[in-house]
DNA sequence: TATAAACCATACCATACCGTATGGTATGGA
DNA sequence: TCCATACCATACGGTATGGTATGGTTTATA
């Protein structure tokens, strides 16, 4: 296992720096090419289409995301002990790729098939955490979408505020 | 005060659906102007531009949206009839619109600017009511973000479910 | 060191777009 | 009737982009 990326991934990773900072619109193969410091050549060697690129882009975002879902879900912890790890590292992420992710999925079917897969998935492990920890189904199904949503609303509204205030607001919504 | 719109109006509410249906990337002048059936000589008739064109879009949206709004505040209700009328007003709008908006405003400043003046216009206002109603300025300042957000947030997961199921989660969750 | 595979650059083409220049039509007032 | 104003169509230049064709360079390895 080398340290040293694959001339493909760093297609991958300029991709999604792109995605974050400028936009599912920005991600033309010229663009990326000129912040790869490579031409469209160099592209096409890696990828047939754009369209093949733009697959490859979500996959390589989700085995990234779901990283933290898998540094979670390993380990002994209890089922509460998880739910206050997986609330407090998300909420630390800043959210922005999630944000363009979520932006990109409204009018790109592949995105939106892939957003959504991801959502029930994470929805449903808050779910089968919470009914670990002695919820019912439908308290723990309400709990999810209600945390979930919260999260996905709170983050857009995330520049309203600096780190005390936004962790002040958290703590008042979440402990009541 | 004439029902027929003038030719400018046109040319905003096709943009509108363009924005909802296939996104801002897609607010070319040729392909409005192919919707319109009228071509790019017209177009520059009306707008100088197509950062003018955005803006002039932006404005009518607000013109739009806002007369909801309106509609709440006019009237000599309570704050807690307010309230309930402006939650239940919410939630029946698709907010398809208001994703492609907030989409958009990721990567565009303009938009942003006023995406963002929306969000705190509406949020000052809830929690206005929520303090008329008799909440402290801190619990009434919470309650807002949290509502909002909440509605956001549930906006994008709106397609999980049909209308029942929907309105029943809406129920346990605001009902709590 | 020879060779194949991996990697990359350049030239080229078609298409879609913004913006401008120019001229046409329809209508209402002086 | 004359003319200003609003409205619209067509043709064009320039640019950005997706994609193809072709050939060159680097690197691993037998």
């Amino acid at each position: 296992m080398s340290s040293k990326k694959d001339a493909k991934t760093i297609w991958l990773d300029e991709g999604l720096k792109i995605l974050e900072t400028k936009g599912p619109g920005m991600l033309s193969i010229e663009g990326l090419a000129l912040r790869a410091k490579k031409t469209k050549g160099a592209f096409y060697h890696h990828f047939s289409s754009h369209e093949n690129y733009i697959k490859g882009l979500l996959k390589h975002y989700e085995n990234l995301s779901t990283v933290e879902i898998y540094r979670i879900t390993s380990g002994g912890k209890s089922p509460h002990e998880s739910l206050k790890l997986l609330t407090s590292l998300t909420f630390q992420l800043s959210g922005g790729l999630e944000l363009a992710i979520r932006a990109w999925a409204l009018y790109n079917p592949i995105v939106k098939r892939f957003q959504d897969r991801l959502d029930r998935m994470r929805i449903e492990y808050m779910k089968k955490l919470h009914m670990e920890s002695g919820m019912d189904e439908d308290a723990a199904h309400t709990r999810a979408y209600r945390d979930y949503s919260l999260y996905i609303g709170l983050m857009q509204m995330r520049h309203h505020f600096n780190n005390d205030e936004f962790h002040t607001l958290l703590k008042n919504i979440f402990t009541k």
